[in-house]
DNA sequence: CATGATTTGAAACGCGTGTTTGAAACGAGT
DNA sequence: ACTCGTTTCAAACACGCGTTTCAAATCATG
């Protein structure tokens, strides 16, 4: 066995066994100080005190600091996607504006929530912003499986508004990039916005009345002529014999 | 004279005078360091070395990292603001659609650009992300300013499309943080697009694109029926005699 | 040229960080 | 009870950080 105790043996003798109890609170102690300020800003120390264990098990259980963060990533990303999928409020095979909206009001809760469900999506967002080892991971696991399926929303979406219209990639970013722009916001500017505007943060009150009409002014967008310049293909088709 | 010289006899003096050229060196290696990272990655050696300086002459000139922050805050914020004005593509007199293009690109090229110029800008949408000492200061001079023209800007549209509607502060700002929310998702979320969809970053030759795409986007969401529910007022308004 | 003020520099300090070390405690098996 | 493996602990280490100190260099003035 390599000299950092693997996961599942880890995971399988959590349950009554004090030494693999360690590991679990210093998992869930780092993912609430990585969650709160990033990678950098957490320390081994703090991690330890919310514990209630010694430095010198991080180096045991994990490696480092730096392994102790990809361990945290893994256990905790599936959890927000678990307790909050993107079906949250609709079925695959509903509408795409019902999906639409229930995707949003996914990323909404997982961004809300401070309690172990939600530290992977906190992450998740600082990686956004301060991206750190992890980011490869996380791309390939988490974000562009989270995108595809936001941009199959919108593709979905922006053919039926304009039957018959060719898309291009570069057309569906732009359109994915707004609706995850104004989700994001919420997160990444809410200490700003404790200062600015403390009342209309994000909030259990006021949740579902963002994710509306994040939703609607993103399904009057799309459906408008104007969210959609010419065609590049509408203007070769005017070359064709 | 207090211990640390003030700002007016130090600019005044910075033309050919090498003490003086000393201090503006610090305050421009200051604002790019931390734009680059932010006020805590940032160290006092790297704006030293690139200032090609003393550490100790940060501390003679701004007394310490804090006061330097603050000083290259007041230095760079006005730049970036006078450099790319909200009017820039537009006069205050012009129609709201312009006006908030105008917004809409100003915005972006204040992201764009990391010269001296840029760097009000980059500190200011980490300031979001991670606020510091200087955020009080911040959302008084040039937060709450740039948020209220866009509120105006959002009122006026939504006046213009639900003629004789009651609007409230609560409606006008969640249209507003979706615009600034898309806007500022490009810088925000630049070091994770550099690694998911690289093509997709804002750079010069897709900046106006994306403008146009956010302002239409924007516009279409602002003028739809759908963007605003049933009015407090209207529902108010149905049960006087 | 001398003097005083200003500015810069090298070196060190104190602190907090992540990591390492070696011993102690604990648990399992015989 | 002994032995061995696992886990935890206190203490220390090495490093980088922001800040301070005191001397040297520079500049301005008379």
């Amino acid at each position: 066995m390599s000299a950092v105790r693997n996961q599942t043996q880890a995971a399988d003798e959590a349950i009554g066994d004090p030494s693999a109890q360690t590991r679990q609170r210093l998992l869930e102690a780092a993912a609430q100080v990585f969650a709160e300020g990033g990678f950098r800003a957490a320390t081994v120390r703090e991690i330890c005190k919310r514990a209630q264990a010694n430095v010198a098990a991080i180096h045991y259980h994990f490696g480092d600091k730096d392994g102790l963060y990809v361990a945290v990533f893994r256990e905790f990303a599936s959890r927000a996607q678990t307790r909050y999928p993107i079906t949250l409020a609709a079925a695959p095979t509903d509408p795409a504006p019902a999906r639409l909206r229930s995707f949003v009001l996914a990323l909404l809760y997982r961004m809300l929530d401070d309690g172990v469900h939600g530290c992977g999506g906190a992450i998740l967002l600082r990686e956004f912003v301060e991206p750190t080892h992890v980011l490869d991971e996380m791309a390939r696991t988490v974000v562009r499986p989270m995108m595809d399926a936001l941009r199959a929303i919108v593709r979905s979406l922006l053919e039926e508004a304009h039957p018959g219209r060719t898309l291009t990639g570069a057309e569906i970013d732009l359109h994915t990039f707004s609706i995850i722009g104004q989700v994001v916001f919420y997160k990444h500017s809410r200490p700003l916005l404790l200062r600015v505007s403390p009342d209309r943060v994000l909030e259990k009150d006021n949740l579902e009345p963002i994710a509306e009409h994040i939703t609607q002014f993103s399904l009057a967008a799309i459906r408008s002529r104007r969210s959609l310049g010419a065609s590049p293909a509408h203007k070769s088709r005017s070359k064709r014999p």
